[in-house]
DNA sequence: CTGTGTGCAAATTATTTGCAACCCT
DNA sequence: AGGGTTGCAAATAATTTGCACACAG
C-alpha cells in the first residue's frame, strides 16, 4: 500500500470516529481498495503474514465496525459471512459449486401487500446457480 | 399425531425410498404436518421429551434427508439453518427484531443480462425489516 | 438377515466474550 | 494521560463425523 492510499484510509477512519491502527489500516487496504467479497477469515489469512500479530478477532471487530459505519456490506451466504466492499444496495449471484459471488446492479421492486402493515428496511436476492466456468466444465464431463 | 396422518407420512417416507423409523415419523409429523420454518434445534426442542432416545444429530441428518428429497426447503438466515415445510420457491419476509419469518408468494423475475452465461438454478428473496408488532412495539416506547 | 438408521461423543468451524496490556490521539 | 484497540485464550454455537449397536424391511 503506498503512501497515499495509506492517508486517505487514515482520514476516512477519522472520518467515522475511528482510530487510525495499523490493522486497521492494513484490513481497511485490503478490503476497501478493491471490489471484493471475503470472510473475515480470509482477510486474516491474506494479512497475518505480513502483520503477524494481526488477530482473528481483531478482524472480525475491525469488519463489524466498518459495516457499522456503513464502509462495508454483510453478506451470509451458506452460513458464512462475507463482507462486501460495496456499501450499496444490490443484488448478488453465488455459484453453488466454485462459491464465487458477483455482484449485480440492484432491481428495486416494491414490497408485496403482505408487507404492508410493515417497516421494511431492506431487500436481499441472490441468484444461485452455475457460473460460466462451473457450467462448461461440469458439461464437457 | 394421530394414525391416519403416521400411516400417510409413513406413506410419504417409503415413497422417497426411505425407511419409516419413529424417529422420522415424528420430524415428518412436526415438519410437514403444519407451515413452519424450525431449525434443527427447535425440532429436537420439542421432540425430546416425547422421545427422549431423540439425539440432535438425527434431527440434522433426517431434515437434510427431507430436503434432499424437495419435501423441505432449506432457508438461511442471519447464519441459521431454518427449514420450510413449503418446498416451493417463495419469497420470506424477517423480522430483525423478533426474528419472525414470514412467507410471501413467490415474485419470479428473470435473471438480469448479466447473468446470460450463467445457468440459474434459483433465487432467494428475503425482506428485512420490522414486523407489525415490532414495530408497534418500537415507536410507542 | 442385512444394510440403513440411530445415539453418543468427539471433532470442526464460525463467531463472541473477558480481560490485561498497549498505543493512537 | 486515558480510553479506544488489540491479542490471547476460553466460551458459545451450529453442524459434521466416526463408529458400534439397533431395528425396519
Amino acid at each position: 500500500m503506498n503512501a497515499t492510499t495509506s492517508e486517505m484510509l487514515q482520514q476516512t477512519l477519522r472520518a467515522h470516529g475511528l482510530r487510525a491502527t495499523p490493522q486497521r489500516l492494513a484490513i481497511a487496504a485490503m478490503v476497501l481498495a478493491h471490489p471484493t467479497h471475503v470472510s473475515a477469515r480470509e482477510v486474516w489469512q491474506q494479512l497475518h503474514h505480513t502483520y503477524p500479530s494481526l488477530s482473528l478477532n481483531t478482524v472480525y471487530q475491525t469488519l463489524s465496525l466498518l459495516e457499522s459505519k456503513g464502509l462495508l456490506q454483510r453478506l451470509e451466504i451458506d452460513g458464512i459471512t462475507f463482507f462486501d466492499s460495496n456499501p450499496e444496495p444490490h443484488d448478488h449471484a453465488c455459484c453453488i459449486r466454485c462459491k464465487a459471488i458477483l455482484d449485480l446492479p440492484s432491481n428495486p421492486v416494491q414490497p408485496p401487500s403482505e408487507l404492508a402493515e410493515w417497516h421494511i428496511l431492506g431487500e436481499r436476492r441472490i441468484w444461485q446457480g452455475l457460473c460460466p466456468a462451473c457450467r462448461t466444465s461440469l458439461s464437457t464431463r
